[in-house]
Parts: C-alpha cells; structure tokens; sequence
DNA sequence: TTAGTCAAGTGGAGCA
DNA sequence: TGCTCCACTTGACTAA
C-alpha cells in the first residue's frame, strides 16, 4: 500500500544523497544510548550489521521455570506474539519472561507481551532510520526479512520512532524556549458580531507553514529535507 | 517502590 | 474497505 503512495522509492532519493552512509549523530546517540544503558559496546555490530549478527545476539529465553514452552529464534512479539531478551553481558542470568503467552497459555490471556528487540536489530532499525523516515512496503518488507522481524514490527517501530524523534524535538524547543514567550496573549480580531461580517476576506491570514501531519502525510520523502538531526535534539530528550 | 523506557494497542483521519 | 499515518495510552520490564 505504501509503495502505491510512492511511486517511486524513498530508498532511491534518500541513497543518492546519503550514499556515504555515513554514521551521523543519531547512530552515535544509539551507540551511546545503548553503551550507558545495558552493555557494552562489544557487543554491537557496528560495522555488521547483516541478518547473521543479527540473529547471533539474539538471547531466547524460556517464558518461565515452570512452562517449558520456548521461543523460535527472531521470531518477536507481535504478530507471533513471542519475546526476545536483549544480550546482556552484565546479566546473563535468565529472567523469567512471558513468551508466546497467549499462545502457549490461552487461559490467562490477558497479559500482553511485549518484544525487546535485539542490539543488532535496533541498530539496524535505527540506522535505516537515519537514512529515511519512512519505508515504503517493499523497503519494509526487505529490512522485516533482514531483520527477522515482522512488517508490522518494522512499521511499528518506524511509528514509534518517528513519535519519539518528534517528542524529543518538542521537549528541546520547550527547554530552550523562554517561558515567557511560551503564555504570549495574542490579539485576535473580531470576525462576526452581530451576524455582520467585520473582516475583508484579504484581510484574512493565511497560515505561511502547514501542520506538520497536514503536509507531509503521504508525501513521506518530503520529510528528508527537514533538519532531522540537528544538534542534540535527539540525545537528550524524553528517553 | 517508583519513574523511565519501549513495543504494542487504540482511535481518528486521509487516501486510493 | 483496507492501509498507513499521527497522537497518544497501555502494560511489561528495568534501574535507581
């Protein structure tokens, strides 16, 4: 469906320009992001990032001591409904996690799983995101194979990040925004009263910069002229 | 215990 | 009608 809103491939526009692919500041705030959380860097394929590596960091653990049901290596959350663990070098020790709960225990379905996707997957994802905002049905549909993951993972994840990038945006204007710009009274002329019209239609502004959603929502390539990482926007935000 | 993170769920909107 | 989008919210999980 997407493919069918963009006749020609974001991939195509966004490689020329980026072809150096090089590692701007949104890998580097992953990497760093992902250093100070949980592990160490060792552990990241930063220059492979293939479908062997991805998979090789994959940890799979079993739902629980008790339930020896387990799950298939890459297949997470989501439509299948399974989880992965992230490698952990500093806890290796097996936790146990819900996987493939609905499935595997139909009776107490009311918990929701959620997938944590591997280092080697969320470096891909966000590296793919950092050349191009938005994947058209191919392009997702290749990235999920690589992956190994679903193309509603691909596009969730995608979703989410475009939220998270704009969250953080929002919170860094809001920062460096004085606050007393931020409650400004603004005069608004009167319209109607008295069912008489008291403007000229000229006099009506007319908004210079569409909304965001209006203008770029199934224009998706137009989103590769913003100035997506600028700065710090991105590394010190919500998350 | 609590706050933060994040994948997935929900709901409204636009498009073909 | 079905898909994707955004803008949240939910619930599982983790670290302080």
């Amino acid at each position: 469906m997407a493919n069918t809103r963009t006749s020609f491939s974001i991939h195509n526009i966004l490689n020329r320009g980026l072809a150096s692919e090089k590692n701007s500041g949104l890998v580097e705030e992953y990497a760093e992001e992902q250093e100070t959380r949980d592990c160490s860097s060792s552990s990241l394929p930063v220059e492979t990032a293939g479908a062997e590596s991805i998979s090789s960091c994959v940890l799979v653990l079993d739902s629980s001591s008790s339930d020896q049901h387990s799950c298939e290596e890459g297949s997470t959350g989501g439509e299948d409904n399974s989880l992965e663990r992230r490698h952990d070098h500093n806890k290796e020790q097996e936790k146990p996690q819900s996987c493939s709960f609905e499935e595997n225990n139909p009776k107490s379905s009311k918990k929701r799983s959620r997938a944590a996707f591997s280092h080697a997957q969320v470096y891909e994802l966000e590296r793919r995101f950092n050349l191009q905002r938005y994947l058209s049905g191919p392009e997702r549909a290749d990235l999920a194979g690589a992956l190994k993951l679903t193309e509603t993972q691909v596009k969730i994840w995608f979703q989410n990040r475009r939220y998270k990038t704009k969250r953080r945006q929002m919170a860094a204007e809001l920062a460096t925004t004085p606050t007393t710009t931020l409650a400004k009274r603004v005069a608004v002329k009167v319209l109607v009263r008295n069912d008489q019209r008291q403007y000229n239609t000229e006099e009506l502004p007319s908004p210079s910069v569409p909304p965001l959603y209006q203008s770029f929502p199934y224009y998706p390539y137009m989103f590769c002229f913003q100035p997506w990482i600028s700065g710090n926007t991105l590394s010190g935000g919500l998350y």
